[in-house]
DNA sequence: GTCTGTGAAGCTCTTCACAGCG
DNA sequence: CGCTGTGAAGAGCTTCACAGAC
């Protein structure tokens, strides 16, 4: 029976295994997103009582997320908002802009082109990228649209990433596959299809379609 | 929160309680996705290891999610494509279509009205709301646009149990607190801002910057 | 032989509960 | 006091591995 515990505490180290789970990573983006909220409002400092009933999690879940990257708090004045909000930054890696590339140019893809959150959250799509030979050379939302032929040349010109597919299923694969040998680590899919990877990249699949079939069952069997 | 011990095989009947993990539905949703597929290909049997491959899962796992329900397959053929999507379609409630209010028309409101995704998944988005005067009246993508005040008549009339937040934050709470006691269980809210619900309702939420931000770090991570 | 369905083991994530501190 | 940070327990999810069916 091993029962190891030699790993945590790899804080804020080069981490090359991966010491913090998924979940505390999702979550992570939902604190620094309400830690907004209070430096919008003024606020300095908060206990996780507060946050945690902010963001809808337990306090000690909050406190357990935060303890995986090292001390966070002041036990009398609780967090640091400004502080806290800016170590979770750091190592969410959004301290400085990332530059996205937009991978299609259908209803979705322009929807998320004119969407103003990106920016707000660290994020820059600077790059848009279409098949269809009719908008390629166009401007959408301040936004050149380039053939995929560019593929290469741009992400690596841009130092790009992260990539948000937003195409149709077919060649998704192959699209993939060369951003992947270009450079990109990480892919924002919201083609309903799976897509591999190498080991080097992480994937996050967004299927509306799917989440609400989920939402479809719980609404009949949450004492219905 | 209560702390039930209620167990297993409440497979298919008429499910007070959640004997069905909510990974395993959302899995679900995928296995159908897939499913498709397979029936537009003409696939008649499936194994286990053929359709796991196929959604990026284990054999053990999808054999697992499957007997939640029941036994569905047959050991010399495997599973019935066809028997099978209908099955889930009837687990999760998609096996007639069920109607949809989408709240909010900016961009991503209105890119979610011209996607075609949902129809094929059982799903018809009856009917759109804005608070926006200039928006009121208008017709969008086919359906015209209601103000809030007709929102309890139009979720009553419509029979509308499932609905799709894509409004800006201001408001957002009332809104759901409105659309809740006027009949409706399910939000899919793209919103970033916790909403809370009575305990008969069911959220999941769609953060698409939260989901940047995780990829952000597991590209910075994974042997970087 | 190959397959499904399933106890049992293993693993991960969450919650409890308390030491330690100001 | 009330708070944070954390071992330990608990709950939940996944994988193993095999019995039973064909």
């Amino acid at each position: 029976m091993s029962k190891k515990r030699v790993k945590d505490l790899e804080s804020e180290r080069t981490g090359q295994t991966r010491p913090v789970s998924r979940l505390t990573i999702e979550r992570l983006s939902v604190y620094r997103r309400t830690l907004k909220e209070l430096i919008h409002e003024d606020v300095k400092f908060i206990h996780s009582h507060q946050l945690a009933s902010l963001v809808g999690v337990t306090p000690a879940q909050l406190r357990r997320d935060l303890a995986s990257f090292g001390s966070f708090g002041n036990v009398v004045k609780g967090y640091n908002v400004q502080d806290m909000d800016r170590t979770l930054s750091e190592i969410m890696g959004t301290d400085i802009p990332q530059p996205v590339a937009l991978f299609g140019l259908g209803d979705l893809g322009r929807a998320l082109l004119s969407y103003g959150g990106f920016q707000e959250r660290g994020f820059s799509l600077v790059a848009v990228f279409e098949k269809d030979p009719e908008k390629i050379g166009r401007v959408f939302a301040g936004r050149r649209c380039y053939g995929l032929d560019l593929l290469e040349q741009v992400v690596a010109d841009r130092g790009i990433r992260i990539a948000i597919l937003a195409t149709t299923s077919e060649g998704l694969q192959a699209l993939v596959d060369r951003a992947a040998a270009a450079g990109v680590r990480a892919f924002l899919n919201f083609v309903p299809k799976l897509v591999t990877t190498p080991p080097q990249c992480a994937v996050e699949d967004i299927d509306i379609s799917s989440r609400l079939e989920k939402l479809s069952f719980l609404s009949r069997t949450q004492s219905g």
